[in-house]
RNA sequence: GGAGAAAUGGCAGAGUGGUCGAAUGCGGCAGUCUUGAAAACUGUUGAGGGUCACACCUCCGGGGGUUCGAAUCCCUCUUUCUCCGCCA
């Protein structure tokens, strides 16, 4: 959520930001300015009315104490009237305040100035490219006939048993589902990560402390009977860390890291693109996390850019790294970087981390703040990012790896793995 | 699930109708002393709104009520703790 002040005062900036999600805010941010005049017109009229009835209270108790009880009397008639109009005037606020928040939830994030122009996922900036693409044998398989063929992952019997997009992975792919956790989880933490075990399930006001509510409970599963929604992503609970927290600056930057399986509802997305691994209602991610001063956070975004290459490089794969354009930037995002593994047998590219500065955005709505060199309580940034997502990570590492002997576990794996072939 | 107790500032903890945004201790910050540090001493230190700055307003778990006036009384919800039950 934007901070109103922050409209208020580059106005003209925020208009021209947002244009590069194609979306035109003039109207939107006129209203903010306007609501939040309004608002605190009727604020300044309520307190005038509270500082007078309490001046009459603090009287009342006088004139008792001094026994004139009918002076007091005549006084407390006169508060019954402010009464009512304080009352009036708290409704007033009450309603305007909330015409001004449903307003500001509707805002997305101001992208930063980096942020290319465009409408689609086409119009992404490739920034980065690195791996050779392989080349692979005669009869070269996507990794959903891999998966058969090898019997380590199986879509019908997850199907049987919770529906489509929930699969089953067997024997040497169930190992390397852990073996990919743990080799992610043991780089985040080498890198300065602490690793963390966070809940599943997450109440409303957390949801709400990341944005995904209100607007976009759609997109997770809910638990009606406790009110629990099942986590998208380890962002959720792992940020909400954070509500309501005021840190101290000694205590920044904050770096966490964690493994969970994420849940999504993906609803009406189906199609050939959707198959086997590539998009699925649960998925395991290993993901980091950053509280970061506003003055380093795009230093973080950088380093946490570079953290993430240094594991696709250890993997040997081929990917880019793209910078989101504005049609395709996230909704609390300022800026995001995408990184893609060539699926060889697919002849296409899967998004398999997303690494993303909030700015401010998440931390004004989940009050995450800290005590600058000023004394003054200031919004952090947050980031975070994917380090990695496991399925189209499988899936790149099972169609490249591919030989007619079988599917060669990459070398930094194998320790994890204890074997070196799905044969 | 049953019974009881509790929820106050970064933490601990006092405060049962007006002079309480709130004692005291710890912690934090600044200073004195010191070559430096520690100790000691002195001062300072909650948040949000509002204002050029003051004034002023709101907040003692959440919501509602009683009262001229509520941290304090009443109702309700939530959470935590203790005991019992169940249990990986």
């Amino acid at each position: 959520m934007l901070q109103v002040p922050f409209i208020r005062e580059n106005k003209d900036l925020v208009i021209t930001r947002l244009a590069k999600r194609n979306i035109d805010a003039t109207q939107m941010i006129n209203d903010v300015i306007s609501f939040d005049e309004e608002r605190r017109r009727i604020q300044t009229e309520l307190d005038n009315t509270l500082a007078e009835s309490n001046a009459l209270s603090k009287e009342i108790g006088n004139l008792y104490k001094s026994g004139e009880a009918q002076k007091a009397n005549i006084l407390k008639e006169k508060t019954s009237q402010l009464k009512e109009t304080s009352k009036e005037l708290n409704d007033a606020l009450n309603t305007k305040s909330d015409e001004l928040n449903q307003l500001l939830y509707k805002i997305p994030n101001v992208p930063n100035e980096m942020v290319p122009n465009g409408t689609a996922d086409t119009d992404n900036l490739e920034v980065f490219k690195e791996g050779a693409i392989p080349v692979l044998h005669e009869g070269a398989l996507p990794h959903w006939e891999l998966a058969k063929k090898y019997d380590i992952i199986d879509f019908e019997l997850g199907n049987k048993i919770a529906g489509a997009g929930f699969p089953v992975y067997k024997g040497k792919g169930a190992r390397l589902q852990r073996a990919l956790i743990a080799y992610f989880l043991d780089k985040n933490t080498a890198a300065g990560y602490t690793e963390y075990q966070l809940p599943h399930l997450v109440n409303e006001a957390s949801g709400f402390g990341t944005g995904q509510l209100p607007d976009k409970e759609g997109q997770m599963y809910h638990v009606t009977e406790d009110n629990l929604y099942l986590i998208p992503t380890a962002e959720v609970p792992g940020t909400n860390i954070f509500r309501d927290v005021v840190l101290n600056e000694s205590e920044l930057p904050v770096s966490i890291t964690g493994y969970t399986p994420c849940f999504r509802r993906e609803a009406g997305s189906y199609g050939a693109h959707v198959r086997g691994l590539n998009r699925l209602h649960q998925f395991d991610k290993v993901e980091i996390l950053r509280v970061e001063h506003p003055t380093k956070s795009y230093e973080a975004l950088d380093g946490m850019v570079a953290h993430v290459k240094t594991i696709l490089q250890e993997l040997k794969l081929p990917y880019r790294i793209l910078r989101l354009c504005g049609g395709d930037l996230g909704f609390t995002s300022a800026l995001t970087y995408d990184f893609e593994v060539f699926s060889t047998a697919q002849d296409r590219w899967l998004e398999i981390s997303s690494v993303s500065n909030f700015e401010t955005f998440q931390a004004n709505r989940l009050k995450l703040r800290f005590k600058n060199s000023d004394g003054k309580n200031e919004l952090a940034h947050t980031l975070n990012g994917s380090s990695l997502a496991l399925p189209r990570v499988l899936a790149g590492i099972l169609e490249n790896y591919q030989t007619e002997a079988g599917i060669v576990i990459p070398e930094v794996l194998q320790a994890y793995t204890g074997f070196k072939i799905i044969d």
